[in-house]
DNA sequence: ACATTAAATTCGA
DNA sequence: TCGAATTTAATGT
């Protein structure tokens, strides 16, 4: 079983667990390592866990039958996502892919709905959560459509520091170019010329193997 | 696609 | 255990 300690710093949402309702978290958990490139859920899986980023990146969307991919979300350390599915009792309507060797921390089922039915502070959490992801699915409809690529990058980015859905303070993100460009559904080359363009706008800095928010206000609005 | 540069790893003392 | 040398990974054009 994982540390009590240990879940505090992996999820948010256990800090507004009291001690009992820590203990039954802590039992229902387990943590699960994928390599980069491996699929972590498929579109139509009925495993029922809800899941959260320990460590590493996942992109959070579908591949059609083409086999290009649109996404509707990245997924970095102390991200927790599907509990739509576990919810409604669904097949995943998207796929979870990883992007590096990625680190995951999975509730059970039983767990996910006894802290459900029981847990105040972990309601309080959820809804928070669903709201944010919410306003995140809106702002993907303009999206694919009116943006142009560097503002695409920029919101994928921006997406990323959500406070909510990650609780990570830091404006530092480590990120190659090449993960920043799987985000956003554009090439490594692509995405190379967006960011020296964002950076030239003083919205971010650029670093060996990650970025620097400057501007997050900026950067999400960007092109509006 | 290629050239450059940063970082990680290996190796010898 | 230190630092130089080599290899690997990321970046810029």
């Amino acid at each position: 079983m994982i540390a009590a300690d240990y879940l505090k710093r992996i999820a948010a949402w256990s800090r507004e667990l009291n001690e009992r309702e820590l203990e039954i978290a802590r039992a229902g958990i387990v943590e699960k390592s994928y390599r980069a490139d491996e699929f972590i859920f498929m579109r139509g899986d009925r495993f029922d866990y809800w899941t959260g980023v320990v460590t590493g990146l996942a992109r959070m969307g579908i591949v059609s039958r083409g086999g290009k991919a649109t996404s509707f979300a990245g997924l970095t350390s102390g991200a927790w996502f599907g509990e739509g599915s576990v919810l409604k009792k669904e097949p995943r309507r998207y796929d979870v892919v990883a992007l590096r060797d990625t680190r995951l921390a999975m509730m059970d089922r039983n767990t996910f709905f006894w802290l459900f039915e029981n847990s105040v502070g972990f309601n309080r959490f959820l809804v928070g959560q669903l709201n944010e992801r919410l306003g995140q699915f809106i702002g993907l409809l303009e999206y694919g459509r009116t943006l142009d690529a560097t503002a695409r990058l920029a919101r994928s980015i921006a997406s990323l520091f959500n406070p909510i859905l990650y609780p990570d303070l830091t404006m530092h993100l480590e990120i190659t170019q090449e993960e920043i460009g799987a985000l956003s559904g554009i090439s490594r080359q692509n995405a190379n010329q967006c960011l020296k363009r964002l950076e030239k706008q003083g919205l971010l800095r650029l670093e060996y193997g990650g970025v620097t928010i400057v501007d997050l206000e900026r950067l999400r609005h960007y092109g509006e």
